[in-house]
DNA sequence: CCGCTATCTTGGCCTGACCAATTTGGCCTG
DNA sequence: CAGGCCAAATTGGTCAGGCCAAGATAGCGG
């Protein structure tokens, strides 16, 4: 095994990020970590490296200080998901409010730049995309949240944003990585009314109707969150009773 | 001189983000760079572990390749506003239109959970900056301007979002030292109307108005958009013609 | 012409050493 | 006794060289 650096990393990211450090501490020497971990330094260096990229840390001659949560880099967020076991639902929701936001300014982009062909396109993706939420009240959710992503990016692209598409992907990864895993759990509420949503989505673009969009656009993310949050839940509850939940 | 890498990294990025090398082609290997730039492998690879970071190349055992600008990770955006003197216009825009959409975000999360103090914490700054903003018409814009990151921040905070916060700190952060030079071209063209926003969006905030918080987040929006594009026109304009800009 | 293998290249990592900035502790001075 | 000052120890920054395993590649055999 030569990951060590990763290792290491992993180790004091989570010390970290779980407040076994406070901002402002000194942390442990290179050396003395490398004597802990029984590694070189340069593999301390490394894990240093990343936590320092990561924004938690502050390193500079004299000795490696951690910073404040704030401060932190984009990329923690994935770590701060990644600390327990079940996702902290907040943090999920929060995310989750971020990437509705930026998928909204794309679609409002889209509406006003792209072209009557890169509508048409997006709009079949909807069909699409209602299509499969039907189809995913008989139990077949994966192709739903595929065809939900498709349609996301789909209107980034159009939108022209390269600031807006790379954020997006970049929560949406981290985000997807972490809750992936949820698919099980995930089951949309209302299918008809979702799929309504859709088409009213759908008609917005096509007819480039601003205040229509935003209209079905928040409700489309009170619908996002509202499954999610359930999923969450479910869970979190399974989780905690592992041998029931194994059981059923 | 010892900052080896950070030069070899620096270099490579603007080669690489000025389409100097294109997404798939292979990077000469560490040991060829090493020598074209007369330094140890080392720094190369440190270079190398930079890149990585910043998502424009995947560096694998085999060969490091040039990744997709899709791919790649939140912090080029500062690094694609440095390569040229004056800032792509189109990308500043860009930029600036997704912290909107963050601030909007967070301006609607406060209006539904902040406390009453805490508001009226935010309507006192929002009336600090209308007055800043007023004097500025007399030429002091630096106050104007920290005035705004202030509200901005102040609305981050409260809204509770921490990802929301981490983001939009992240992409001011890199705007700001990006065109923080600016501020010499930096005008606001109609104070007494931008003040009345300003006054808008504190009684929005106030009366927990969600529809007038929208409209006049979206007037404030366009406005700041104007505002920052006369600069990068006027800045553009000076670069050509530096001579002429220091005579006056 | 295609597929496979031996070899070669490439990055991954370890070891060890030296340097410069910072911290720290003791010392001196007031 | 308090406060400032200097030197030594500590810390991160960098360089150098070497070995290894994972991909890439050219050559061979089918």
């Amino acid at each position: 095994m030569t990951a060590h650096h990763h290792a290491i990393a992993n180790q004091l990211t989570r010390d970290i990020l779980s407040a076994r450090y406070r901002a402002g501490d000194r942390l442990p020497s290179e050396r003395e970590l490398a004597g802990r971990f029984d590694v070189h330094r340069g593999a301390v260096r490394e894990a240093f490296k990343a936590l320092e990229q990561l924004g938690i840390v502050e390193v500079r001659p004299g000795g490696a200080r951690v910073a404040a949560v704030e401060e932190a880099s984009f990329d923690v967020i994935g770590k701060l998901l990644e600390i327990n076991e079940v996702p902290d639902p907040e943090l999920v929701i929060q995310v989750l409010q971020v990437v509705n936001a930026l998928f909204k300014l794309a679609a409002e982009t889209a509406i006003e730049h792209a072209t009557d062909a890169e509508l048409a396109n997006i709009v079949a993706r909807a069909e699409r995309l209602r299509q499969a939420v039907l189809d995913a009240s008989l139990g077949r959710c994966e192709e739903d949240i595929v065809a939900r992503f498709e349609l996301m990016r789909a209107v980034m692209e159009v939108s022209g944003n390269l600031a807006n598409r790379i954020i997006a992907r970049g929560l949406v990864a981290q985000l997807a990585s972490r809750i992936g895993g949820l698919v099980a759990w995930y089951r949309t509420s209302d299918p008809t009314a979702y799929a309504a949503l859709i088409e009213q989505l759908a008609l917005a673009l096509q007819r480039r109707d601003r205040a229509a969009l935003r209209v079905c656009m928040d409700h489309l993310a009170q619908a996002n969150r509202d499954t999610i949050q359930r999923a969450l839940a479910l869970a979190a509850d399974a989780a905690t009773r592992p041998t029931e939940a194994t059981a059923r």
